[in-house]
RNA sequence: GGCGGCAUAGCCAAGUGGUAAGGCGUGGGUCUGCAACACCCUUAUUCACCGGUUCGAAUCCGGUUGCCGCCUCCA
C-alpha cells in the first residue's frame, strides 16, 4: 500500500507521488514573529515535522522550508508597544520560536525564510503580476485582482460570488473590487519600509509565501501545509499569486491541521485562554505535549486540557518504562532466551503495523497504538526467565527507530549515583538477603525522598530518577 | 445565507461495507517479603436519533437533533 495522503484541494486521500521520483518539496506556514507561539502554532510544527520525519523514513528526499513573517501590522504595532524597532522583535521571537519548537523535538527547517530578506524578489513577482493584469495599483497600494484568475475559491470550494456575500465592503475603499486583497501596502510615516515602483511600503499578508516557496522550492511545490485557518483566504490568494504568475500548478498536495482547544473553547485573546509554549513548558515535559499532539489525527480538533495531558503523561510513560525495563534487563541478564525467530517475526510484525498507519496520510493516533503494543509485547518477553540479547536489542532498536520517526526522545542518558546511594544499595541488598526487611524499606523510603525510585526484580534491583 | 467538519465506553481516541484498535481510569486476579514495574481478566451485543440500500453498516444514502469551524486577523 502506498503513502496516502489526503488533499484539501480535492478533498480526498490520494497515493503520494512527488514531481521529481524520489524528492519531495515541502513548504510550511510559519509563524508571524511578534509573540512567543502558543500550543495552537506547536501543533502544525508538530505535525509537519513528523510529515517530514515520516517521509524521510520513507526514503524520500525531503527539503523542507518553512518561513518567518517578520514584518506585518502586528509587529509594527508590538515594537511600537514595547518601544523597539520591527527587526528586534523578530529577533526576539524568531529565537525563542527555535527554543520552544527544539524543545518539542521539532528538526530545523533546511531553510526558514525571512519576508524582510526577499524583499526584491517580492517587488519583482508583483511587478510581473501587475505586467500580466493580475495588479494594480491604487494611491500606493498595490491589489490583485482576484476576479481576473479563473480558479479563484478552488481550494477552500467557494465560487467568488459565495465569498462575496461574506466579504467586508469597506467606505472609500481603494479597490476595484471588495474580495481583492493586499500584494503591497504604502507605508505610513515613521512604518518599515521598503522603495518600491509604487512608493515606499511593505509587501502584503500573503506575497510572501508565493515568493519564498518560488525561490527555495521552485514553482511547484509537492505538499505546502499549515493550519486550517489558513485555507481560506491565505492559501487561495498564495495559489491566485502563483499561478497567475507561474502559470504552473502551485502546490499538488495541500495539508491542512485542525485547530486546538483549550478547556473545551476556542483559544482567543479575548477569553484570555491563550497558552504560550513558552509558559507551558516550564510546567510541562515537553515530550508529552508532543506525544499528546500526535495523539489525535492531525485533520481533527484537539482539546488541551490538564486532564487530558495527564493522561497523555502516563502513556508515554508506559512506553518509557517499557524501554528503561528493556535496558536494565539487557545490562543484567545472561543471553538464552529460547524461540528467538517467534519473537524476532512479532517484532517485525509491529514495524509493519506502525508503517501501515503512517502510509494512511499520517495516522498518528494509530501509530502510537503500535508502540503500545510494542510496549505489551516487550513487557511479555521480560516475563521469560530466560532472554537472549538479540531479542532485547531489537526490542529497542524499534522503539528507538519508530519513536525517532514520531520525534520522541525516550531518554537513557547512563547516570551514575553518588557514592554514598550506591552504598545505600547495598546495604539494601545484604539486608534483603538477610530477611531484614525493615531496613530495606528505610532505605527505599529515603531514596525515594531523593527522587530515586526503587524496583526489585528477579534479576535485582533497578533504580530509576522519579 | 454559502461551504465544510464532528457526534464511538467514565474520559481520550482509531476504525469508511464483514461483525467495535489502543491509551488513561475503574474493578478483580497473578507476580512481590511488602511495594513498584509488569502480566491476565473486567469496563460499548454497540457506534447521537429515525428511516433506507445490502446477505451484512459505526462505516453507504435520505432525513432529524446537537456541537464546531471557515466565509473577517488567526496555526
Amino acid at each position: 500500500m502506498a503513502l496516502q495522503i489526503f488533499n484539501s484541494l480535492t478533498r480526498q486521500k490520494e497515493p503520494f507521488v512527488p514531481l521529481e521520483e524520489g524528492k519531495v518539496k515541502m513548504y510550511v506556514c510559519g509563524p508571524t514573529v511578534y509573540n512567543y507561539i502558543h500550543i495552537g502554532n506547536a501543533r502544525p510544527a508538530i505535525v509537519y515535522d513528523t510529515v517530514r520525519r515520516y517521509l524521510i523514513y520513507r526514503g524520500f528526499d525531503v527539503t523542507y522550508i518553512s518561513n518567518f513573517t517578520d514584518v506585518d501590522d502586528k509587529l509594527i504595532r508590538t515594537a511600537k508597544e514595547l518601544g523597539e524597532d520591527v527587526p528586534q522583535v523578530a529577533e526576539r521571537f524568531i529565537n525563542a520560536y527555535f527554543e520552544d519548537t527544539g524543545a518539542l523535538g521539532c528538526l530545523r527547517a533546511d531553510a526558514h525564510p525571512r519576508v524582510t530578506d526577499h524583499m526584491e524578489e517580492i517587488i519583482e513577482f508583483i511587478r510581473v503580476l501587475e505586467d500580466k493584469g493580475y495588479a494594480y495599483e491604487s494611491e500606493g497600494d498595490v491589489y490583485y485582482r482576484t476576479r481576473k484568475f479563473e480558479g479563484y475559491g478552488k481550494l477552500s470550494h467557494q465560487s467568488i460570488d459565495e465569498l462575496k456575500v461574506g466579504a467586508r465592503i469597506e467606505a472609500g475603499d481603494k479597490k476595484e473590487d471588495e474580495l481583492d486583497f493586499t500584494l503591497w501596502k504604502a507605508a505610513k510615516p515613521g512604518e518599515i519600509q521598503w522603495e518600491s515602483p509604487w512608493g515606499r511600503g511593505r509587501p502584503g499578508w500573503h506575497i510572501e509565501c508565493s515568493v519564498m516557496a518560488r525561490t527555495h522550492l521552485g514553482d511547484t511545490l509537492d505538499i505546502h501545509a499549515g493550519g486550517q485557518d489558513l485555507t481560506f483566504p491565505h492559501h487561495e490568494n498564495e495559489i491566485a499569486q502563483s499561478e497567475a504568475l507561474t502559470e504552473q500548478t502551485f502546490a499538488r498536495y495541500w495539508m491542512h491541521n485542525g485547530y486546538i482547544n483549550i478547556e473545551n473553547e476556542k483559544m482567543s485573546k479575548s477569553l484570555g485562554n491563550f497558552v504560550l509554549v513558552h509558559d507551558i513548558l516550564k510546567q510541562l515535559d515537553p515530550m508529552v505535549l508532543r506525544f499528546f499532539m500526535l495523539s489525535v489525527h492531525y485533520r481533527h480538533p484537539i482539546n488541551f486540557s490538564q486532564e487530558l495531558v495527564d493522561d497523555a503523561a502516563a502513556g508515554l510513560e508506559r512506553l518509557q518504562t517499557a524501554c528503561f525495563n528493556l535496558r536494565h534487563r539487557l545490562g543484567v541478564s545472561a543471553d538464552m532466551g529460547k524461540d528467538t525467530e517467534n519473537w524476532l517475526k512479532e517484532i517485525a510484525g509491529i514495524r509493519t503495523e506502525f508503517t501501515e498507519a503512517m502510509d494512511d496520510d499520517f495516522n498518528t493516533a494509530k501509530a502510537i497504538s503500535s508502540l503500545f503494543d510494542l510496549a505489551r509485547l516487550s513487557n511479555t518477553y521480560l516475563k521469560e526467565e530466560q532472554t537472549a540479547s538479540e531479542v532485547l536489542q531489537k526490542f529497542l532498536d524499534l522503539f528507538e527507530e519508530l519513536s525517532d520517526v514520531l520525534g520522541f526522545s525516550f531518554g537513557q542518558e547512563e547516570e551514575l549515583l553518588d557514592a554514598d546511594i550506591e552504598a545505600l544499595l547495598e546495604e539494601r541488598v545484604e539486608a534483603r538477603k538477610n530477611r531484614n526487611f525493615q531496613r530495606a524499606d528505610e532505605i527505599r523510603d529515603l531514596l525515594k525522598e531523593k527522587n530515586i525510585v526503587l524496583e526489585d526484580t528477579a534479576q535485582g534491583t533497578r533504580w530509576k530518577r522519579g
